[in-house]
DNA sequence: GACAATTCGTGAGTGTGCTCATATATTTGG
DNA sequence: CCAAATATATGAGCACACTCACGAATTGTC
C-alpha cells in the first residue's frame, strides 16, 4: 500500500477532477461536505420529520461515514439549529432591505420582522420545533447550546435595539426603556410558542394576536410607560 | 413451582406484612412503586442532574427492574414533568388558600401565583429545565407530551380566568378580554424562560420584571385596552 | 379452594446518537 | 520528490432510552 502511494494520489488527482473541484483541496472539500450534510438533513427532516431521521441516514444520503457528520455538527439538534440561525438572519435582512419600511412606524417594522421569521419557519415547521426548543434554553445547565444561541440572541437584540433607536432616540425615552429589547425577546418567544400551537388556517390567530399586541405594546412604550 | 403456588402466596403474605402494607394488594403496591420511582428520581436528579441520571440508576435505587419504570412513566422526561405538574398545582393551592389575598387586587394575586411557582422551581432548578422545555411544546408534532401538558395548561388557564372574574366580572370587561388568560399564558412562559436564564442574586431581575410588568399589564387590562 | 382471566414486573434485546482509535488524505519542510 | 507533520474521514463500539415476549403474582368466578 505504501509503495502505491504516489501512484495512487496521482490517479486520484485525475479521477477526482470531475467532482471535488480542481482548486484548493482541503478547504474546498470541507465546504462541499458541509453543504451535502445540510442538504441531506433538510431533505430528510422535511420528508420524514426530525425524530424519524437518523444520523446514519443523513450520512448515507450525504455519502459520508456516520462519524463525519459529527465532525461538522456537534449534535443532531445542532443541524436543525443551523436552520434556525438562517431564519433569524434572513428576517433581519428582509426588514433592513425593505425600502417601504425605511420610515415606517416602529410597530410595522417589528411586525414585518416577526412575520418574516414566522414565514420562514412555516416552510420548515415539520422539524424546526426541535431546534427551537433547544434555542430557548441558552443558559440552562442542561444542553450544550448555550453559546451558540446566546450569540444568536445577542445579534437579534442588537437589531431590535437599532429599530427602536431609529424610531425614538435614546434620550427621548423613559428611564426603563433599555429594557425594551429584553421585553421584546420574551414577547417573541411567547409568540413562537403560540405559533407552534396555532392550528388555525394559515396561523391567522397568531398574526391577529401579533398585530393587536404590537400596537398596544408600542403605544405603551411611546407613552413612556416603559 | 405451580404446586407451591398457594403455599408461596401465604408465605409471602406474612413476609410482606413488613413493607408493602397489609391491605389492598395490587393498588397498594402500585402506589408504593410509583412513590419509590418518584423519590429515587428526585434524589438522583438533584444530586447528579437530569442528564447524568440514567433510567437504570433510577430503577436500581427504586429496587425494581428497568422496564418497570416505563410501566409508570412513558419517558424519562415524563418523570421530570411530574414535578412540573406538582409545581402548578401547588402554586394554585397556595394562592387559593391565602386569606390575605382573598380581596387583594388582581395584580397581587397574579404576582403571588407566579412567585409561588418560581419558588417551587428554584428548589428543583437543577433539572426542572428539561421538563419545562418539553411542557412548552404541547401540540408540536415532536414529543409525546401533547396531551398531558395540554391538560395542565387548561387547568392553569381556568384558574387564571377565575382570578380575573373575581376582580372584574365578565359583563364589565372589554370585548377582547376572553383573550386575557391566553395572553397571560404567553406572558408566563416568557417569564419562565427569562427566569431560567436569570443569573442575578436570588433571581431579582425576574422578580423586578414580574412586579413592574404585572402592574402595567393589569392596569392596561382594567382600562379596557384588552 | 381451584381454575381462568387479568394485571404487571422482568431483563434481555433493539435502535439511537455520539465517541474514539485508527487509517488515509493533504500539506509542509527540506 | 520524499518524509514528517497535520488534518480529517472512517466505522466499530459504547451507553443510553425505550420495547416486548414472557412468566409470576393477583383478582374474579364457581
Amino acid at each position: 500500500m505504501a509503495t502505491k502511494k504516489t501512484v495512487k494520489s496521482v490517479t486520484k488527482k485525475r479521477a477526482r477532477a470531475a467532482k471535488p473541484r480542481p482548486s484548493g483541496r482541503r478547504a474546498q472539500n470541507k465546504l462541499d461536505i458541509r453543504a451535502r450534510i445540510v442538504r441531506a438533513a433538510l431533505d430528510l427532516f422535511q420528508t420524514k420529520g426530525f425524530d424519524a431521521t437518523t444520523t446514519k441516514a443523513i450520512a448515507r444520503k450525504a455519502r459520508i461515514a456516520e462519524g463525519t457528520v459529527f465532525n461538522y455538527f456537534k449534535t443532531k439538534d445542532d443541524i436543525a439549529l443551523h436552520f434556525f440561525e438562517q431564519e433569524v438572519d434572513q428576517a433581519m435582512a428582509t426588514v433592513r432591505e425593505n425600502p417601504r419600511l425605511r420610515n415606517a412606524p416602529l410597530e410595522e417594522k417589528l411586525f414585518a420582522l416577526v412575520h418574516s421569521q414566522l414565514e420562514y419557519l412555516a416552510r420548515h415547521e415539520r422539524f424546526i420545533g426541535a431546534a427551537l426548543i433547544h434555542a430557548l434554553k441558552p443558559a440552562s445547565p442542561l444542553g450544550p447550546f448555550s453559546h451558540r444561541s446566546q450569540e444568536l440572541r445577542h445579534r437579534y437584540l442588537g437589531f431590535v435595539e437599532e429599530l427602536i433607536e431609529e424610531s425614538s432616540p435614546k434620550h427621548e425615552r423613559g428611564p426603563l426603556s433599555f429594557f425594551a429589547p429584553e421585553v421584546f425577546w420574551i414577547y417573541y418567544l411567547g409568540v413562537l410558542l403560540y405559533w407552534l400551537n396555532d392550528s388555525s388556517e394559515g396561523k391567522q390567530n397568531t398574526l391577529a394576536f401579533l398585530d393587536r399586541s404590537l400596537n398596544v405594546g408600542v403605544s405603551m412604550f411611546k407613552r413612556g410607560w416603559l
